[in-house]
DNA sequence: GAGATATTTTGATATTTGTCAAAATATCAA
DNA sequence: TTGATATTTTGACAAATATCAAAATATCTC
């Protein structure tokens, strides 16, 4: 899958952006993220990898827990890359799709 | 469904990014639309509508042709939203998910 | 109105996705 | 090493999605 198409897959459920939204205000571990949404721990863990392969966020080990964190460092890309779909301008280099 | 999630919906398919983009340079047609995709119209009939539902398209008729464009009125308001999600920021009132 | 063209809608189908429970893995602490 | 805790992986399943072919709708021209 492409780096742009998994991006996007991440964006599109509503629980993987809230995730985003919560991480923005700090690292949390699995498990405390865990209780903050109402399915269970498997499906959490499936929506992490996710974001991992969509490079949204990074991970480390703390003992037996594992944090999360925002990948920061790839957020600017992500926000030209989505100003290149939304804002105008002169398209002079088509990015995706060819 | 919700205003945001229809829109993060109808990017996360490839075929209907390429759409917004083909648009960006100008107005198009369903058949000429047609042409540029190796689907059937059926299928980028299917898409058209989702994209109208995200509020990023719209269409007016001239004669048998429905014209497609971007409804850019709708594009400050989704750059808006990306940044949001995807930009720092002190995160005063959380727009997504309460 | 009849036929032609443009587009959408419908119905069917295969694939993808989100979910859970249970099993597996990893780490810690005794 | 045994048991407890934290997390991920697996396998199964229901719901959502993209697709096609065919039928339906709308407009035009004759």
């Amino acid at each position: 899958m492409s780096e742009n198409q998994s991006l996007f897959k991440a964006l599109a459920d509503p629980t993987r952006r809230q995730i985003l939204k919560v991480l923005k205000k700090g690292s949390m571990n699995a498990g405390e993220l865990s209780e903050l949404f109402p399915i269970s721990k498997g499906s959490l863990s499936h929506h992490f990898n996710l974001l991992k392969k969509a490079d949204l966020v990074k991970t480390r080990r703390n003992g037996q827990q594992i944090i999360y964190s925002l990948n920061t460092s790839v957020f600017e890309d992500v926000t030209a890359l989505l100003l290149d779909l939304f804002n105008a301008g002169d398209n002079v280099i088509d990015k995706e799709g060819e």
